[in-house]
DNA sequence: ATTATTTAGTTCACAAATGAATATTTTATT
DNA sequence: AATAAAATATTCATTTGTGAACTAAATAAT
């Protein structure tokens, strides 16, 4: 019967451990390593409750944010590529989990006709029917995951999230990416 | 040389994709949707980030979670249970990481005293060397992801974030829990 | 006390995800 | 036009992560 889902939360116990660390390491940047670290559980959290939802589907929630990613792009169909990106997938998972949807017969493969590497990734009358049917249970999932935000807290939510992804693409092609010798 | 991390980054299709699905699917809840997509993206981000400078340590993020996690807890040891938690990961895969640590003679696992069901992990004085010593190049990282935030919009990201997370755990406790016949 | 229930951790079989190497096609360069 | 470079997708070996079944210890119920 806990009414504020503020001070309900496990977080607290991480917390003093980054404030401990801040004593031992003062260096340590306590608040990007607690925006870090909610980030993290809050993933894991959404993925994990919406596995449970899916699962009555068949699918996973990798399964599901491609196959959204499909049904959200008109019609011409999306490559591989470009799904990768958009679900923050490697390019190898990626056709891992279409030869499971495709062999389930919920997407269908055509090659490109302007460029002949990429695949025009399309959903099958049956995966477009399987979506609809389960879109309702995910709107559920995902308005409870947001309740209480009202819209203007869910505008800064995004504006800063999105600077928190400008900020990490540009490190994934700058200066910290890797190569010293 | 773009300096406007707001609009560099490649979220646009995705909310594109977003905007689609709302039309064919008007209950569609788009705010939430975004919010999900942009976690589940800058935690990918933040996780690859990670890694690329971790492995120079022989590390990757989880391991790197796990030991920050202990070094920030005073002294007595944290037990496999609470780092579970703590780290968003399932206590089978905690097994696997610590005995991987405790082989690389990072950390150590005692019985507990009050409790001998639990165990009371610690890091080796080797353990205590390499966090140390790689803490450097993780303070850089955590600052150039949070680049550009102010200590006002960082505690706004904090409390949303909470938010966030509390409505999750409830979730995973709550109704939508699965178990429907 | 004795028996159930719950909690903590592990094991095991399997699923999901990744990095590195490869084949093929496109685009740039000469 | 010929060749080099970059991009797209796949394969394969390995790592990482999970659910379910299991053991042992603590707590609750009878």
């Amino acid at each position: 019967m806990n009414k504020d889902p503020l001070q309900s939360c496990t977080f607290a116990a991480t917390e003093r451990r980054i404030d401990t660390t801040c004593r031992r390491f003062p260096e340590f940047p306590r608040n990007p390593a607690v925006l870090v670290r909610l980030i993290k559980r809050i993933h894991q959290q959404v993925h994990d409750a919406a596995n449970a939802v899916l699962r009555r589907y068949g699918l996973n929630h990798t399964d599901y944010n491609i196959l959204m990613m499909i049904y959200g792009s008109d019609g011409a169909g999306v490559s591989p590529g470009e799904l990768a990106l958009a679900a923050g997938e490697k390019g190898a998972n990626l056709t891992r989990i279409c030869n499971a949807l495709h062999d389930g017969g919920l997407i269908a493969r055509a090659p490109s006709a302007e460029d002949r590497r990429k695949l025009a990734l399309t959903l099958t009358a049956q995966g477009i029917a399987l979506v609809e049917r389960l879109l309702p249970d995910m709107c559920r999932l995902l308005d409870a995951q947001t309740q209480g935000l009202d819209a203007t807290q869910m505008a800064q939510a995004e504006a800063l999230l999105k600077h928190l992804l400008g900020n990490a693409e540009q490190i994934a092609t700058g200066p910290m990416a890797g190569d010293a010798p």
